[in-house]
DNA sequence: CCGCTCAAGCTTACACCGTAAGCATGCAAT
DNA sequence: ATTGCATGCTTACGGTGTAAGCTTGAGCGG
């Protein structure tokens, strides 16, 4: 018997790498990616690093530490803007970089959203975001607004599409079988809007270019102008 | 003693109104709003209502089902768009009045964006919606990706502001603070911005109407076209 | 080479969670 | 009066995050 301590070149089963942060981070990324992130407890990760569950403290303060450490390696993923001449199509690339990242790490919008992110990836990619936006013209102030409104469109989409119940191949197949289940009398336009999915006219994707690129058009003309504009009527 | 079970009109205590789903629900609702969320548990939702953790189940299927109560009774509270004359009026008003009630009930956002909703007031809030934006003149393709732009920019928008760690009034008190923990060599313009709010240039709060009235307007000028305009070049 | 220190593994234990199974009670209908 | 059932209750189980403290072996000063 080698000890009641199992080492890292223990006797049977393959050789065991040192326990560090990263592979820490590593691994509880590869397995929210794959089991989603409520499967991820310390002890579901400490076993496929061939660990206990409490020497998983050892490198991370706590759950939230640990999920702070995976959000900063996903937004590392996103490419980071650079200042250039056409800010409009870096802002476009940010924007799809980050929805493709969201997309790869399913478990990364929800808690970006929900929690705060001071990771020195996600500080990098504010930063490097303002700077371009502030060299195409814009003052901080709008700067700040644009990059608000960029990213709520990101995150919310995001967020919408990846809970929306059908894949984007079956739509329409999925949309005939629910048909039913939507009275014409109650939800006339609901019914209508999947009649059209039905029909092909509408493929019931949609995309992030659509709001996307409604935020940019709108950039752009408010570039320049220091102050937001203002409605003409209070409310109504 | 009254037996071993305490009856509805017991010896002790001020009497208890039956338990109902409605009842459930609604002190779940004020539970969450009042402690939060994740503080939210069977057994201290049963205390609450003065009854047993397992005796909600006579009323709930499960906690899904009653999260899934708790967000109709949410959605039920936005101001359901009409059929009318001034479509951008009425979207603008449906999002003020969304992120209104979303502000009333932190939890409700997350829960929204994360779960499927087939709840009847998310229904009608859906369908009422599209009705609105196709009376408008909009196709039922376009209607349905304006509602899902402008849905996005509603809970990711409030996501990323509940979430922010300082609220709105003591926000340059809190810039100045944090302010030398921002290296000015690493992270330039994250700097210059917090120091414009310093000198009151920039109120650092970010308002849902920006990106909103970037969408509206954006979409004012797409009406009436049925597709959506492409990008004249593919990426760049 | 000896003996000490200490990082990094481990075991145990606790309070809390959602909820399955089944019992107790009292009202409603027969 | 009897029965059945809705609605409350008790108990118990397997899961969670993590505090407290033990064990082991590598590194190092003497």
């Amino acid at each position: 018997m080698a000890g009641r301590h199992e080492t890292a070149r223990g006797s049977r089963g393959r050789e065991r790498p040192p326990l560090t942060r990263g592979a820490v981070l590593k691994a509880a990324v590869a397995f929210a990616d794959e089991r989603g992130i409520e499967a991820l407890s310390m002890r579901q990760l400490a076993e496929v690093l061939r660990v206990e569950a409490m020497s998983l403290y050892n490198h991370v303060a706590h759950k939230e530490d640990l999920l702070d450490g995976m959000v900063d390696l996903a937004v590392a993923e996103i490419e980071v803007p650079t200042i250039g001449e056409d800010w409009k199509a870096t802002m476009r690339r940010r924007a799809i970089s980050a929805h493709e990242m969201l997309l790869r790490h399913p478990w990364a919008s929800m808690l970006i959203v929900s929690r705060i992110n001071v990771g020195p990836a996600m500080l990098l990619y504010m930063d490097a975001t303002i700077a371009c936006l502030k060299h195409a013209g814009f003052s901080y102030a709008m700067a700040d607004h644009a990059m608000s409104a960029l990213d709520s469109q990101i995150y919310g989409f995001t967020l919408l599409k990846a809970n929306f119940p059908i894949g984007t191949a079956e739509y329409a197949g999925a949309a005939r079988q629910f048909l039913p289940m939507i009275p014409a009398e109650t939800h006339p336009h609901m019914r209508a809007l999947a009649e059209e999915v039905i029909a092909g006219r509408h493929s019931g994707i949609n995309e992030l270019a659509f709001g996307l690129d409604l935020l940019l058009d709108g950039l752009d003309r408010l570039r320049d102008k220091p102050r937001i504009r203002r409605r003409r009527k209070a409310d109504h």
